[in-house]
DNA sequence: CTGAAATACCTTGACAGGCGAGGTATCTTG
DNA sequence: CAAGATACCTCGCCTGTCAAGGTATTTCAG
């Protein structure tokens, strides 16, 4: 089933900067690569997207226009800017660091002391 | 500098049964662990602590009982129990599904398609 | 002896991000 | 014509984090 929504907490910009990295997108469609590539395995909610867009552009991390299709519903695209790029950058070197973390917390929480009671039940 | 919170949020629970899997242990002892671990770039705040203590002994995961040490302060330690044991190997399972989605997903957001407009400024 | 620092616990209230539920409008297709 | 897909958006709740504040005990420098 899908990821618990916890572990995405928080990766949701990155996520959504990384799409933009390939070039410019909308809603819609990043949602929909997202369930592609994860095999339906997760899912970015819209309402949690649409939030997020908002948070990135007043950050100053993309951009947004509306498109020009004749066809179809309107959409709006976003680009992400070079502040955006260097956030991605700067999110990626966090990530990496803090899964190393994690891994080191979660593999082995370490009390490392070992001599009080270890009585278990 | 410290890795930022929401990188974390959601794996407290994991990191604290972990410490507990190498014995019963109480928080002020589990959250110096966490430093030393990490070289001081993460610690659990003590109010998220304790709050996790509370939301996993509510759970079922872990048990408390008063220390007896005649001398300093008085400590509460926590054991962890079949569930929580059990309940940490879904995390870790959760985690290693979901860390690789997510470096996946921030590694090539994958548009995909990539037909549309790709003009950037 | 005194006062600061360390050990050890706890609660309250605010904040931020995720998201269920609900809504709008257009186009396609049976 | 109705249903479903495409495409956007908002409101309000929930949950986890944490700053700030508090208590009590022990140790140790001056």
């Amino acid at each position: 089933m899908s990821i618990t929504a916890d572990l995405i907490r928080g990766h949701t910009d990155a996520i959504i900067l990384a799409a933009l990295l390939q070039g410019d997108s909308y809603g819609y469609r990043i949602n929909r690569a997202m369930v592609d590539l994860t095999d339906g395995r997760y899912e970015l909610k819209e309402a949690t997207l649409y939030t997020a867009f908002r948070r990135l552009e007043e950050a100053g991390y993309i951009r947004s226009y509306w498109g020009d299709e004749a066809t179809g519903a309107r959409r709006r695209y976003y680009a992400i800017t070079l502040n955006g790029k260097n956030a991605y950058y700067a999110m990626m070197r966090e990530w990496r660091e803090a899964s190393g973390l994690l891994e080191k917390l979660m593999r082995f929480g370490g009390t490392d002391g070992g001599d009080d009671s270890t009585e278990q039940i």
